[in-house]
DNA sequence: AAAGGAGGCAACCGCTCTGCG
DNA sequence: CCGCAGAGCGGTTGCCTCCTT
């Protein structure tokens, strides 16, 4: 028995959304709430695919999403986010209140990009143009390269990523942590903050994260998987630049250019070695699926 | 004023992931 | 353990608007 399909294709709208079609499904999800978008179209009185519904509540309809022009300060964050998860449109969504995956895919592609390029940054690196390793990683965003880098004991590649220029207010340690339930959570888009106000605090703050090879590892991948870590022990992922020993990645993170003391460790089984020390994106009690930053 | 081109954005498509029976 | 259904994600498409000639 084949999977049938996920709406009768004869029988649907395609294109534009009507005003009345829009009137229909806030109508409905305010009467009944959101999910079941298969059977949602036909409860609704909607000639729409189940999914077709969905895409427009969350990326049209949704009553808070946030309409307009990005600000500067959400065009650096989005620069920075992406230098940090890639493509990952979902997750860096997630740090802009009232704004959806598809509106930061499209302004990427469209205005980022551009600017990029004009500072001259090649936009799938962050890297400068110029720079020759910019092209032995091209379409490898950062981080993937960072990853991809430790990999390969013959490449001393530290990726800093720097948060000094953010507006502090827009990114802080505690909302790192709310990176945790954004990954594989059922519902993702259920984690922005519900507040828009985001008080401005520790305005001499210098993040600064790097992202440096191993020290003592000899793996051969180029690309270090979970399941591959997995499969050679100690899973340890170590945070703390002068505690890497027998790490896999080492992110040390600094302070206005000093050296961080933090000793944090995180084991990608979940535990952590450390539970005082700083959680790098909320993966402090959960497992880093590398999968997720590996890019196409 | 009209035509063509470029850019922006909403929507679609196909794939993956997760939960459940 | 396997297969299906539902949901979500990222890439791509196509239409609309604006700009240039």
């Amino acid at each position: 028995m084949g999977r049938s399909p996920c709406c009768e294709k004869s029988h649907t709208n395609k294109g534009a959304w009507t005003k009345e079609e829009d009137d229909r499904l806030i109508a409905y999800i305010r009467a009944h709430g959101e999910g079941c978008w298969r059977s949602l179209p036909k409860s609704a009185g909607l000639l729409r695919c189940g999914k077709s519904c969905r895409l427009r509540w969350i990326n049209y309809l949704r009553p808070d999403l946030k309409r307009g022009n990005f600000s500067e300060e959400e065009d650096e964050l989005i620069i920075k986010l992406h230098s940090l998860l890639g493509n990952k449109w979902s997750l860096i969504a997630g740090r802009l209140p009232g704004r959806t995956d598809n509106e930061i895919k499209n302004y990427w592609n469209t205005h980022i990009r551009r600017k990029l390029l004009n500072r001259g940054i090649d936009p799938a690196t962050h890297r400068p143009i110029s720079d020759p390793t910019t092209h032995q990683l091209n379409s490898i965003p950062s981080t993937a390269a960072a990853v991809s880098a430790a990999g390969n004991p013959s490449h001393d590649v530290t990726t800093t990523i720097s948060f000094a220029t953010t507006p502090h207010h827009l990114i802080k340690p505690e909302e790192l942590e709310d990176f945790k339930p954004v990954i594989n959570s059922p519902d993702r888009r259920k984690n922005y903050p519900t507040s828009p106000e985001i008080q401005e605090r520790c305005p001499d703050l210098n993040l600064e994260l790097r992202i440096g090879p191993p020290h003592h590892q000899n793996y051969q991948n180029d690309v270090v998987t979970s399941s591959y870590i997995q499969q050679h022990q100690p899973p340890a992922l170590v945070t703390g630049g002068r505690n890497s020993g027998g790490a896999i990645i080492c992110f040390a993170c600094s302070l206005n250019g000093e050296e961080c003391s933090c000793s944090c460790t995180l084991s990608l089984n979940g535990t952590s070695g450390n539970s005082s020390g700083y959680d790098f994106l909320g993966l402090k009690n959960v497992a880093l699926d590398y999968r997720s930053l590996e890019m196409k």
